[in-house]
DNA sequence: CGCAAACTTGATGTTGCTCAAGCTAGGTGG
DNA sequence: CCACCTAGCTTGAGCAACATCAAGTTTGCG
């Protein structure tokens, strides 16, 4: 169960990841497990480009990934970042809808779309293990589309610094941050002075402490929560 | 195969319904269909709220439903609208992470999740399916994730233009717009006013024509698509 | 230690929001 | 059949939030 522990606070969607149902199936055919080896990216290397064939799943196992899409003038929206446990590719199409780079060192693991098909028709729970981790994705798109079209700096922000937090450990108020803020910027539709003006707004009031760029103590999480809810905005 | 054709233009999608796939399941155990009779709801009524306990998947047959996000103080977000042919509620969650409401009269199909999550688990294909129909959400979703954080009021706007006609009719040039200016600002992330003034604009341009709320004419294709895509923003 | 990239802060600008009228159209009842 | 009434739409003026432009400052790496 090694890969199992790649995945530290996945909350209770099932981590059942390709490697582990890939293993499950040579296992109970007593064949010696085909998982493929890992394989790195160095921090801003890029895994696969918007349009690309899509011919792989990826399997996060460290570091962190960056998703995002470009208009023609270089505009850049972040549509998600992937943690250890996460996967891209998932989706049965024949083009990748969005690029894909390494923000820090990321370990991987890659599929082929192949076998990941063969493995959604003869394991019968993957499908159902993959279906969960969609729709567990579109709700997630759906929060953030909710943060982008009605949430002001403030409460996208406070949202934001919550997410991240929360799928770190869960209670640690102390946040690990490596993304830059071009990137948290291009994740909340704001620009960079936007996002650290509002984390300086933030830590003047007390919410939070800004001990280094990279590292963010929440210290107030109710109002942090009360605002990034929408209810608190009253001030800001 | 009357369900079929209530999916009028649905690209290449694979428009397997719960409706189809339960009738052939039906059909070949000799049994008669059971699938669900039709049920109404008039404009403005809704099919569930968001919290509520998921219990049902809706099938749209006619009409148009609108799916939203409430924030505490009332802004409100449209994820989605829902055409004929598409279904609600496929998710495994336990809970809608959405409300549901009928924009005009519509005609719906409702299946018990128990049944459906059957279904998976027998029909082979449908699994497959309902992952493909997954998928394409989470892939629009994306799409409407890089319009609100990154798009202009007019290239929002043009997105928005250019999305309901080519559910429509594919190459019919006028289009119907069953949902008010007030539904559209909050699928684009604006105010009324300015969904009013930017297509006064568009008309000024003459890249489309309004006959009457309701009803829009696409004059100028190819600069709309130019303009919802991001490259010619000037002037706007 | 020096350099470049990332971050912060300030001054100014612009897009889209708010507030406030009018306008239009469709539905209802006289 | 017409007049009214209301919900929805348009238009205008002023404003605020966030963007842009422009320095400075910090940080981390070679």
């Amino acid at each position: 169960m090694h890969v199992q522990a790649a995945s530290p606070a996945m909350a209770g969607a099932a981590s059942a990841t390709v490697a582990n149902f890939l293993e499950l199936r040579d296992r109970s055919a007593g064949r010696l497990p085909s998982v493929g080896s890992l394989y790195f990216k160095a921090p801003g290397e890029t895994l696969f480009t918007e349009g690309e064939e899509a011919d792989s799943i990826y399997e996060v196992v460290r570091g962190l990934l960056r998703l995002y899409k470009l208009l023609p003038d270089g505009r850049r929206q972040i549509t998600r970042f992937l943690a250890p446990g996460d996967m891209v590719g998932l989706a049965p199409a024949e083009i990748y809808a969005f690029t894909a780079e390494a923000v820090t060192k990321v370990a991987l693991r890659r599929h082929k779309r192949a076998a990941f098909e063969r493995l959604i028709d003869e394991e019968p729970g993957f499908a159902r293990s993959v279906l969960r981790q969609t729709s567990d994705e579109l709700c997630a798109a759906q929060e953030q589309i909710l943060l982008l079209g009605r949430k002001c700096a403030a409460e996208k922000v406070a949202s934001f610094l919550l997410l991240i937090a929360d799928r770190q450990g869960s209670e640690a108020e102390e946040v690990e941050v490596p993304m830059t803020r071009s990137d948290i910027a291009d994740y909340l539709g704001l620009t960079i002075e936007t996002v650290s003006r509002t984390l300086t707004k933030l830590k003047q009031d007390e919410l939070i402490a800004l001990p280094s760029p990279g590292r963010i103590l929440i210290l107030d999480r109710e109002q942090l929560e009360s605002l990034a809810a929408g209810e608190g905005a009253a001030g800001f």
